[in-house]
DNA sequence: TGTAGGGCTTCCCATGATGGTAAGGTCAAG
DNA sequence: CTTGACCTTACCATCATGGGAAGCCCTACA
């Protein structure tokens, strides 16, 4: 399996594979002798892996312990367990955030007449108290 | 008032400041003798505006855009709401990922033990259907 | 057998918004 | 006149991804 159908079988750019071996998320694959990257079924599952983690939100660090929790027969799901509740709190304070945004500026728009007259509490809120000039 | 009072005044870093200078979207102050810029209380105005406009999430280049509208005092509210509806719109699309993502890995988590043993719901899923090995 | 195309390789650059650091000039207070 | 805090520019790093160039390789087709 040449890297772009491994590409195409896993989900992730060739581009992204050949970033993911440099920075060591994953090991070198062996090359043929014309020094291509060979990619078997193993390797591919581990894309894939990859490709949920990292559409799950996890960043490249947090993937990087999943997969070798995962690849540790061992390990204890409590573990995973830390991993997958650290993040949930991570994306909650994200998304807290971007509500917050949301609340502030629907609030903003709604009070927008959204006319052809220039007065505009929208502008008005970001200028902030001493809205008095506009250069 | 130099950079460094700006910045205070503004919420933005003094780096910030000189960045928004170099890509254009503030216009470069007046410099003393020894080439120190000076801001003034207008400067400083915009600044503190372009940092409500970050704060609420927008691009720096949707700012670039808020700020026009904002110098020009004879715009059209609509195309300010317009700049600020699109937004809500990313905000909300960006939203429901991060929501899509915890809703996944919450039914995960809650579905993992969380114990000493090895067995895992969470990484079961990352596996995907196949899931028959762990190299 | 030659060639055209597509795929592979590496290497470099860009993004967006920010922080850091280093080397050097400047200013104010003591 | 020195010390320390400030300013200047220039470069590098982040995080994850895409783009492109230059050059090699392989296959299919004439």
């Amino acid at each position: 399996m040449n890297i772009g159908q491994a590409a195409e079988a896993s989900g992730i750019s060739a581009k992204m594979i050949r970033y993911y071996e440099s920075i060591g998320l994953i090991e070198a694959p062996l090359r043929t002798g014309s020094n291509y990257r060979v990619y078997d079924a193993d390797q591919v599952h581990v894309l894939r892996f990859i490709k949920r983690a990292r559409t799950l939100g996890f960043s490249v660090e947090e993937t990087s312990r999943l997969l070798a929790l995962w690849q540790d027969k061992s390990r204890a799901s409590a573990e995973v367990k830390a991993v997958a509740t650290a993040h949930i709190a991570e994306l909650e304070t994200k998304i807290a955030e971007l509500q917050g945004m949301v609340g502030t500026l629907k609030h903003l728009a709604h009070c927008c007449g959204g006319d052809n007259r220039p007065n505009c509490p929208i502008l008005d809120d970001l200028a902030g108290p001493n809205s008095h000039q506009g250069h």
